[in-house]
DNA sequence: AAACATTGCAACCGCTCTAAT
DNA sequence: CATTAGAGCGGTTGCAATGTT
């Protein structure tokens, strides 16, 4: 078909996002909303490509992102994830509010693999090491035991679309709850895992909240923990940002957090 | 202290998906 | 139904920070 690219390569600057470029898109977003990313480079006089603009959005500059190294809970939760969805980073960060699928992508590959490796797991299969060498070449397609089956779903990938739609009960009840109860007598990775007293951590991660519930209620457990994102705006020069303009956007006292 | 290696993360690239026409 | 354009996703890269020799 031959596409346009996303953008003009011609004049589109690229590489680390300066403090100015950052304080330009956020008062843009606050003020007009997600719009046409494609127009928004243009818009808040970036000379960035709208990819680019998103990007930065939703993985650095949103309201909500929390900020920080996963906790022990996420981590768990997100090795569990992997387990069932494979690297589908964005419906695993769906489950973890204030996290990005870029985040957390990262922190599979550069903590959680090695961990698991380091755990004689393999981190694609979840299967343990040792297990797969003696089966021969075991390829990573018989991963998650296709998580079709798992889930037990009768359309492939219509569930993914459909996942959101669910409540989160209705939507871990038959593999996720159960998870807790009973799955882990089947599970290397969580016998190993639960082996090292972190049930407690399970329990907390796996108590879903309802589809009208914020999952803030879940990890971040207060809003002002799941703003801490403001915080570190205070370091970075809060007024830099002219988020005076955010006192518009909800019942915060935004200077308040000032 | 310098050189080199490793790590971790932000950002980019290219592809797929989806809605609009 | 075919085509197009925009948005989103996952894999990969580049590079600064940190550790090691």
């Amino acid at each position: 078909m031959g596409r346009q690219p996303c953008c003009d390569k011609l004049g589109v600057k690229k590489g680390p996002w300066t403090a100015e470029e950052d304080k330009k898109l956020i008062n843009f977003i606050l003020t007009n909303g997600q719009c046409c990313w494609r127009a928004v480079p243009k818009l808040a006089g970036l000379l960035r490509c709208g990819k680019s603009c998103r990007l930065r959005w939703t993985n650095y500059l949103r309201p909500d992102l929390k900020r920080g190294l996963l906790n022990d809970a996420e981590e768990q939760l997100v090795i569990d994830l992997h387990a069932r969805l494979g690297n589908r980073w964005s419906k695993i960060a769906a489950r973890l509010p204030g996290r990005t699928d870029n985040e957390i992508k990262n922190h599979w590959n550069t903590h959680i693999k090695k961990k698991l490796i380091k755990m004689g797991i393999d981190p694609v299969t979840h299967e343990p090491l040792h297990k797969q060498a003696s089966q021969g070449s075991s390829p990573p397609t018989n991963l998650p035991q296709s998580e079709d089956q798992q889930f037990e779903l009768p359309e492939s990938d219509d569930r993914i679309g459909k996942e959101e739609n669910l409540s989160p009960q209705e939507n871990c009840s038959s593999s996720e709850l159960s998870f807790v109860d009973n799955s882990s007598n089947d599970d290397p990775l969580m016998n190993c895992l639960l082996g090292e007293n972190v049930s407690s951590l399970i329990d907390a991660s796996w108590k879903f909240p309802s589809a009208e519930d914020d999952y803030n209620n879940v990890v971040g457990s207060t809003w002002e923990e799941s703003c801490a994102w403001l915080l570190d705006y205070q370091e970075f020069g809060f007024e830099e940002f002219g988020l005076g303009c955010m006192e518009s956007m909800g019942p915060m006292d935004w200077s308040d957090k000032h």
